[in-house]
DNA sequence: ACCTGAACACCGTTCAAGT
DNA sequence: ACCTGAACACCGTTCAAGT
């Protein structure tokens, strides 16, 4: 058991940007946000961390990347036609949610400075929809913000949740954690809180999240001037 | 004035937990996220880093006991009576927008495990006002997390900006060069975007966040079952 | 052009030693 | 009990030297 065999030393191919944000999408994956050190992908990588800067400029532009090329991926199941509006902002949304739940760290790297990708294309793809529910031009970007932060929020959420349990802790074993610390919560100064704790054991993420994109859906389209909708 | 003993550090008050986060939290409004290290932090303090390892675990705790100041001078200002439910929330969600405005670096603090204060406290308030609203008891808590979520997506979103830009810089600036960003995309992939670009120049940020909220609150009450509201 | 890896600057944290 | 500050382990980044 001493010698364990370094790797099979297949012959390398070139590094490359490409392979370079894809090992560090696997290494943050096996090891969460805090797991991605230049050594440890030089590493992986078989090479030294000087290397890596040849082909990206740092470690923010490497986050950057592997946040984009695991977004894109989600983005890239495109509009169905014959959908309503609500179907494709719903179908747009759960593309994320299954994207940041397979891949927390994601979102935190998800919110950035307003224009840059890939969340200007998600703005860009609510903001159709938005149009094609004939809300009013000046009603518009009220609307897209809704969803999209509410989308931000529940994005690092979930990253939070993934950093306060070792990675690959069994999901219903973290919402019994949270169920019986809200239990022993003070009865009457979190009286609510408290009531509500027994839910969180039949409590689905996604269709939760998406209730929550519904219910957002229903407040921009209460009020519609007559003939829209 | 002319003879008193030179004396140019007057005599410290001693350490205390309380000293260490209200020096953090200077720190940290003054330089940004990045700008909170140990050591500046004790040069300030006029001590060595390791003093300030006998009063905090480490750099989480300090981090997050300097936004739990910020956020619970927010929520100090209490329920207004005879105000409704939608009133109230609008004020409890106004306040933690104002203290996030002031101090961008909370919006990536915010963010944690759910059930760990002071974002449980919130959670609470806005449950009770829900509840107020008649809202059934099945429907509370995609309600309360709608607008948590809303909450939390805004306050990263402006921790972000605030990383983009070096500290201190102009919001009209800002927004500025956001416009001009938008302004110069694909005018066919991103015909919304830049058509709303325009709109950015006459964005007030604290009435947009109200504005989401009302939203939300909208779809909350869109669909009450008969004799609630 | 691209890679190597030692070196640099800096950081969070620890701890033996002081008071 | 509380503080000091050198030391340790580790990290992002640079760069002279290699191919």
């Amino acid at each position: 058991m001493a010698t364990r065999t370094r790797r099979p030393e297949r012959r390398q191919e070139p590094l490359s940007r490409e392979r370079i944000v894809g090992a560090a999408v696997e290494l943050l994956d096996a090891v969460g946000e805090g797991g991605l050190t230049f050594r440890a992908l030089a590493e992986r990588l078989a090479t030294g961390p000087g290397a890596i800067y040849w082909h990206v400029t740092g470690k923010a532009e490497l986050l950057a990347a592997a946040s984009d090329a695991v977004v894109a991926d989600a983005l890239a199941e495109d509009d169905t036609t014959d959908a309503t509006p609500q179907d494709v902002i719903r179908a747009l949304a759960l593309g994320l949610f299954d994207a940041i739940d397979a891949h927390p760290w994601v979102g935190t790297q998800l919110t950035r400075a307003p224009g840059q990708p890939p969340m200007v294309s998600v703005f860009e793809r609510l903001g159709r929809q938005v149009k094609a529910l004939r809300v009013p031009e000046a009603a518009r970007f009220t609307a897209v913000s809704a969803l999209l932060n509410y989308i931000l929020g529940v994005a690092g959420q979930n990253a939070a949740n993934a950093r306060s349990q070792p990675p690959g802790t069994d999901r219903a074993d973290f919402l019994d954690t949270v169920a019986r610390a809200w239990s022993e919560l003070d009865p009457e100064r979190y009286a609510f809180t408290r009531g509500i704790a027994g839910r969180l054991r039949e409590h689905d993420d996604r269709a939760e999240f998406l209730a929550g994109i519904d219910l957002i859906l229903a407040g921009i389209t209460a009020n519609l001037p007559p003939g829209a909708g």
